[in-house]
DNA sequence: ACGATTTTGGAACAAATATTCCATAGCACG
DNA sequence: CGTGCTATGGAATATTTGTTCCAAAATCGT
């Protein structure tokens, strides 16, 4: 009757940092009604901040009592005690960023602060689903072949020739030797690439004609050639060793690139680490 | 005893900003227990899915019950029906993006994701910074010099050139007449700034010479300068007649342009627009 | 297949929370 | 200086929500 069923540790989770943790050492060998528990707070950790116990046990589709107990396996007293972590934690991010954002959009739609409202807006949830859908495995597989290579070649032009000028910008300074290939006078220095190098291209639909030629070309000739495009379907892809796709959330004709620059720089930055 | 004394609307509102429109409407004239909880709910809109009335009516700094007349003033037939309507429409940030995040850096420190990770929260920080402290009326302002000028000259060098670059770009596209100075060729292009143009300039710490440089002889020849940089001490905000400032978080020795980028953009757009 | 042990569901109970109501305080107007 | 009206605070009440507990079911080991 003293020992506890399960390691019930004495003090509750102080962050939600601390409740993640606990959440995946208790998960495995738990009976069937409390892993279902489990699984779906796991799920669906933001919602306890607004919900009743009945809310998420019918959620869950367990009985309100064995989300109780589950509380009690995750350290807390009960239900409300673990609510209250994350009803607390419930502050960072915006602490009146939303309101300011519905001000800035009663400017009235196309003025200035209220395209601003749109674009910031646009490269949040940009970066947000970067973060989420970011293909790890490709982003270390073009770090590998970018730090393995000669001379880096950057291409891209049009809406990508932001981000390929910053790359070069970065790699200039990170003392990888790098080229932009940016088109001035019409000459394309594909004789530049040389054995050993490698190519980093980017394009987003529609696609430059260029960029895809460049590419092509030097995966005909035995280069790595890195990828960063909007689809995994972009025809970049048929070209490419390694492929990285960004989820770019456009507003109006316009894409904030934020995701974009944000990959981009940590690509740079690790090549630029790998090669010292 | 049949009329209500202020006008509680027959059907609650049905979305955020509904509920928004109807505070601003009803803001003004109301007596002044009702007003202290107006102007909290307002301030604070984002915790009212996450507290109590009398959480609430504790930070607003009045009796639970006078903020119970306030829900019904707004329409609803109680603070459970508000607080209903705010739980609902609560999708934070993280639905599992935090988690997602915490995930990227346990690559560990160097590690591509996780620096991908560091450079998203860095290009997020910003741009919720943007929306909070952007100068509304220099950004007006900045709009309508250039949506007055002639030819838009657009410099920006370093890590400024890839925003100039996009914003040569947008204005291609938008079909307004500019000019990206890009010292190609050691040429500055500086007799190609005539009497009606106007100059978009680009620069942040250590601020490059050659943008200062031609930002101030622009403006001794009487034309209007615009600045992007990213402080009111900038040396930039001498030579401009409208300077907007743009707060970037930095990670490392680099930064994301999120922001800058996102300001950029509405500017852009925003000048295309007017001068349809 | 039997008994010991764990898990489960739900009903009873306790606590927290929202809501109403009314006596009183404040205010404007005659 | 009343008189009638509105606003206010707090106590009483109703409702929702959280929590406990125990009998029944399932599971496991022998």
């Amino acid at each position: 009757m003293t020992d506890e069923t399960f390691t019930a540790s004495a003090r509750p989770p102080a962050s939600v940092d601390e409740f993640r943790d606990r959440l995946a050492a208790v998960t495995t060998d738990l009976p069937r009604r409390l892993r279902q528990c489990a699984d779906y707070i796991a799920a669906h950790s933001d919602r306890i901040a607004v919900s009743t116990v009945a809310e998420l046990a019918a959620g869950a589709d367990v009985p309100p009592s064995a989300l109780m107990r589950f509380c009690q396996i995750m350290g807390f007293s009960g239900f409300s005690e673990m609510q209250k972590l994350f009803r607390e934690a419930y502050a960072p991010g915006w602490p009146d960023y939303s309101t300011r954002l519905k001000n800035l959009k009663q400017g009235g739609a196309g003025s200035p602060t209220a395209l601003l409202a749109e674009f910031v807006e646009a490269g949040r949830l940009s970066l947000e689903s970067l973060a989420k859908t970011v293909d790890e495995v490709a982003l270390a597989e073009a770090v590998r072949l970018l730090s393995a290579a000669g001379t880096v070649h950057v291409v891209g032009f049009r809406r990508a020739f932001p981000v390929a000028s910053y790359l070069a910008y970065v790699f200039e300074k990170m003392s990888v030797p790098a080229m932009l290939h940016d088109g001035v006078g019409k000459l394309d220095h594909r004789f530049a690439l040389r054995p050993g190098d490698a190519v980093l291209a980017i394009t987003f639909a529609p696609y430059s004609e260029e960029t895809l030629t460049l590419a092509q070309d030097a995966r005909d000739r035995g280069l790595a050639v890195v990828g960063l495009t909007d689809r995994v379907t972009s025809p970049l892809a048929r070209s490419a060793a390694a492929t990285i796709t960004v989820p770019e959330v456009d507003f109006g004709a316009f894409r904030s690139l934020s995701a974009t620059i944000a990959l981009a720089l940590s690509l740079a930055v690790a090549v630029g680490s790998a090669r010292e």
